[in-house]
DNA sequence: AATGGTGCCAACCGCGCTATG
DNA sequence: ACATAGCGCGGTTGGCACCAT
């Protein structure tokens, strides 16, 4: 069957799957720091594990890897947060590399279950960074930003191109000096 | 106390990109 | 130039903890 473009990324036998163990975590740390961060498909062999390599490679980056800060983000984070999404949207490694600390994961994790809804109780929509507006008939029900309504608003008109109401919301994040390179980048 | 619903997060899956032979 | 392997990313989900009924 010729159509198998992609072999899985484990073999089938034996692969552990789930819930990493207390003693994994042991073997994969006591491994990586002897050897250092390599090949991750032949470490799980090397370090006597029964995993694949790229979930040996997401345990450590996510939860073992030295420098990483667990727990609850504070304002500062997730203004932060919402400030790179306005300019990278769901681009959570870049996001990411920018909060130290925090990896993609727990980010996109925390966006999709705490940050939507401070936007949304804010009247922003998460995915635009716009003002979600009342569809009057369907009451309290916000929609996405639509152009054609905002003419019903008191501030005037010269504030339209930008779409941000800055009255309702002041957006911080209008003049941020971010640029699309890794932060790490040589100039 | 038992059951059902919801929120959360660690981990998985599949795809695209890059390196390598 | 091409095929393949490996890695990294982002979307999605399984299953646990907690809460309401």
């Amino acid at each position: 069957m010729g159509a198998m473009v992609r072999s899985p990324c484990c073999e089938k036998a034996h692969i552990k799957r789930g819930a990493w163990t207390r003693e994994e975590d042991h073997l994969l740390i006591a491994y990586i720091r002897a050897h250092g961060e390599g090949c991750w498909r032949s470490l799980p062999m090397a370090a006597g594990l029964l995993r694949c390599g790229k979930s040996c490679r997401l345990r450590w980056n996510n939860y073992l890897r030295p420098g990483l800060r667990r727990g609850i983000f504070t304002m500062k984070e997730d203004e932060l947060i919402i400030k790179l999404h306005s300019r990278l949207s769901n681009r959570w490694s870049l996001i990411a590399a920018r909060l130290p600390g925090r990896t993609d994961n727990e980010i996109k994790n925390h966006w999709n279950t705490h940050v939507r809804r401070k936007l949304l109780s804010r009247g922003t929509d998460p995915a635009t960074h716009r003002r979600l507006i009342h569809e009057e008939k369907d009451t309290g029900r916000l929609l996405p930003y639509k152009q054609e309504k905002i003419s019903s608003s008191s501030s005037s008109s010269s504030n339209r191109e930008g779409l941000w109401n800055i009255q309702d919301y002041r957006c911080p994040y209008l003049n941020l000096d971010l640029c699309l390179s890794p932060p790490s980048q040589k100039p």
